[in-house]
DNA sequence: AAACAATAGTTGCCATAGCAACAGTTGCTA
DNA sequence: TAGCAACTGTTGCTATGGCAACTATTGTTT
């Protein structure tokens, strides 16, 4: 591999892009009044798709240190969104779980997430879409 | 575009690598006591390149709010890696440059950012590399 | 020249990221 | 079964990210 290549800022553009991305999210939440976050919206569409989890479940399935998703589930616990609920036989564990509201701020918001996600890949192909996959999941699974 | 594509997690993917990147460089800095965070270096590294930037400058090269800028640069003053130096002719502006000790930690630090930036490439070829820039700023561009 | 607009940077506030230390609970083992 | 290890989650601390409000300075307009 050449010298040059190396010294390439791959992680400062990957920092740009998402920063970017996040922010054009963030941007159109608020100009909606949709009184959420980024993370929030995330931590939200998981748990609608798994129903029940646990902090430490949602820890993995998000890439997301569990002190960060105590906190996060918190505020989202004050806003309505999401309901707690201690395991009968572990009482360690507490399971997560969208309330009512929590449910309808997914199905509100879900349709503007989705045309977002098309505006940034409108003049991408899927080839694209499945070269970017592979190689972040590449670099990914080379940082040991 | 099919409607399973846009669904798709890439905002999650970019988050993931970079988060796993971020914390490998942070570990391997504090396994050799660099004594720097990741945001840190990336500032050293862009102030010795420009020599003599303004907090303006800087925020626009790393792609990082003037703020943010404000308090990175307030912590390598204090530990005495950069030094400020107030314009001559516009008392608004302020001068960053890398000190001695800043110009030390530059070279000290380089060649493990080297090694790093390999070990997430040490699979992919050039192609990749381009591939990978091409697609990330076709995304930065295409958000609004 | 006085008023106003634009620019450079700082500070306050809240959210996210990650480490260390902690408390409580459960499971294992001597 | 007593003691310890492992596990689940919380709290404290520091750093980064971004918005709004602020100070100080410079430039423009009338």
């Amino acid at each position: 591999m050449a010298d040059t290549f190396v010294s390439n800022p791959s992680f400062f553009k990957l920092d740009a892009t998402l920063k970017k991305l996040r922010n054009y999210w963030q941007k159109t939440f608020d100009a909606q009044q949709k009184d959420i976050t980024v993370d929030q919206w995330l931590l939200i569409e998981n748990l609608y798709k798994h129903k029940k989890t646990t902090h430490n479940e949602l820890a993995r399935n998000t890439s997301k240190d569990i002190t960060t998703i105590s906190r996060i589930i918190e505020l989202l616990v004050k806003k309505g969104l999401v309901k707690r609920e201690a395991d009968v036989y572990d009482r360690r564990k507490v399971y997560l779980q969208l309330t009512p509201e929590g449910v309808e701020k997914y199905k509100d918001v879900k349709s503007l997430v989705y045309d977002m996600r098309k505006i940034g890949w409108k003049t991408l192909t899927e080839t694209d879409y499945a070269e970017l996959t592979r190689i972040l999941d590449t670099i990914y699974a080379n940082i040991p």
